[in-house]
RNA sequence: GGUGGAGUGGCCGAGAGGCGAGGCAGCGGCCUGCAAAGCCGUCCACGCGGGUUCAAAUCCCGUCUCCACCUCCA
């Protein structure tokens, strides 16, 4: 069985086959960090993690690239005075780098920053000079361009024909022989910082922005490599512009072409300018980071996702029976044959959910049967079913970066103060305990009460009180 | 104007000619001292109008609405 995936340039699902047996390099279209990450920023990132770890479970050896454009018209205007361009680019890449990790999103095999790759750009628009698909202005500004008009292929990955377009306004044609030509190289003006300078044939200045993934990818994955991702929002004119200057250059580029869909708001994409962006910030802040991770990563990586009230509480829900199962079947296993939790093999529904274009949805379906399965196991008594489906749990949680068992989700955990909070709870059970045995139950439910106050809850079964706390 | 995508039960969200994804919420039952958790059952949906077919949410024609991109955007 191999993975299809929906290759967005032939519009089609394609087999996946990678360009060397057992070996896959993804380049992903990370940020400009201009400012602060916004969930879609977090969710594009979380689908290329899910394709990553799938690739990985699957057998695969897997280099992951994903760039960091730190510099950029944006970046220069959001630079202030106390905070050079620079100062400004490194500290919200350290935001997102913080909002990935929060996430357990895995950190790129390499995250090359655009300004590390100056030289690499430069040869690249040297080739696309001396070639002729690329022209230094003439009107002194040090710009260079890609010339559309003599590329016949431009278009070919949004299928658009350059005549067709929405005639743009374009601001400052400057030396532009067509309005649809791109950037390169960008001459410095007058009053950009010289630390956002670079030295060229053409004059100092910077590099366009669609230069940097072409020089980047190709850099650390060769003329010709498997899959290039990023946002819907990035297929034109960024991945356009890509292709375009790539395969003027003559390198092969990407074999699969892939996408993610954006995440909404009201039925509209969040962005900056709408003004309705939710920041990774204030969702780190209104939940647990499993449970935003399980929210952002549940839909197909495709789809819309709709940010809506209530979508973490049912996350939170959600999650929880899986964490509930895996908590109950530890405890009822303990000290059986059963204990240990072999490596079990993905269910082969999992897989072919997987399989099919990353199908999470699914395959998250597969995983809450098994929960069921494995519930309804514990509660028969059929500790070898309930064990081989706790296996089977464990198994797709982790391929889905979402197992409640990671360490990486019991970071916060204090366990001195965890190991005190037991005692306490337990304390207290006992308490209960006796007076329900004494069938003294407002005493009983005296103390289960505060304890639910303390958002401590209570879960009684045939061997005994269970405690967690409250959401997690 | 061009290029893509989408409209599914109270909500989220898959599927893509027959065999009721899954989650959340609701309802009924079992369990429980009562709960909680869990289990069982229930709620039989596919924008609208035609058509093809033994059979359509799924295919075809038409139509409406929404979203994204064509300007920086994950």
């Amino acid at each position: 069985m191999t993975l299809r995936l929906y290759d967005s340039k032939t519009q089609s699902l394609r087999d996946f086959v990678p360009l060397v047996d057992g070996r896959v390099g993804i380049y992903v279209c990370g940020p400009t960090v201009q400012s602060s990450p916004h969930i879609g920023h977090i969710r594009s990132a979380l689908n290329y993690d899910q394709l990553r770890r799938w690739l990985t479970a699957s057998g695969s050896d897997v280099t992951f690239v994903r760039n960091v454009t730190d510099i950029d018209d944006k970046v220069l205007a959001n630079a202030t005075e106390r905070e050079p361009w620079w100062a400004l680019a490194y500290r919200v890449e350290l935001e997102f780098s913080r909002g990935y990790s929060a996430l357990n999103i895995l950190a790129p095999t390499y995250e090359p920053r655009a300004t590390a790759s100056i030289p690499e750009m430069l040869a690249l628009i040297d080739r696309l000079v001396t070639s002729g698909h690329a022209y230094a202005a003439t009107d002194g500004s040090g710009d260079v361009y890609f010339d559309t008009a003599r590329w016949p292929d431009y278009g070919e990955l949004t299928r658009q024909r350059v005549d067709d377009m929405e005639p743009t306004a374009d601001s400052s044609p400057r030396g532009k022989r067509d309005p649809r030509d791109f950037a390169l190289w960008k001459g410095r003006k007058p009053g950009e910082p010289e630390s956002a300078s670079w030295a060229s044939p053409w004059g100092p200045g910077r590099p366009g922005w669609h230069i940097e993934c072409s020089a980047m990818s190709t850099r650390y994955l060769g003329p010709r490599f498997d899959i290039h991702g990023g946002g819907l929002d990035l297929r034109f004119p960024h991945h356009e512009n890509e292709l375009a200057q790539s395969t003027a250059a003559g390198d092969a580029f990407a074999n699969y072409w892939v996408h993610n869909g954006l995440v909404s708001v009201n039925g509209q994409k969040m962005s900056k300018s709408l003004g309705n962006s939710i920041l990774a910030s204030e969702l780190l802040g209104a939940a647990r980071p499993l449970v935003i991770r399980y929210f952002l990563g549940a839909a197909h990586y495709r789809s819309t996702l709709e940010f809506h009230d209530g979508a973490l509480l049912e996350a939170e829900a959600a999650l929880e029976r899986i964490e509930v199962f895996l908590g109950r079947s530890t405890r009822r296993l303990l000290g059986t044959r059963f204990a240990s939790a072999e490596a079990v093999e993905l269910p082969a529904e999992f897989r072919r959910a997987m399989d099919d274009d990353l199908g999470v949805p699914q395959a998250l379906g597969v995983l809450h049967e098994r929960v069921r399965a494995g519930n309804a196991a514990l509660d028969a008594e059929q500790l070898e079913t309930a064990a081989v489906h706790r296996g089977e749990v464990l198994a797709m949680t982790t391929v889905l970066g979402i197992n409640p068992l990671d360490e990486e989700w019991r970071a916060g955990s204090d366990l001195p103060v965890r190991s005190a909070l037991d005692r306490l709870v337990e304390q207290l059970l006992v308490g209960r305990q006796e007076a329900r045995v004494a069938r003294d139950f407002p005493a009983a439910d005296r103390i289960r009460d505060a304890l639910a106050t303390a958002g401590i809850l209570i879960e009684d079964g045939p061997t005994g009180s269970h405690w967690r706390i409250d959401g997690e």
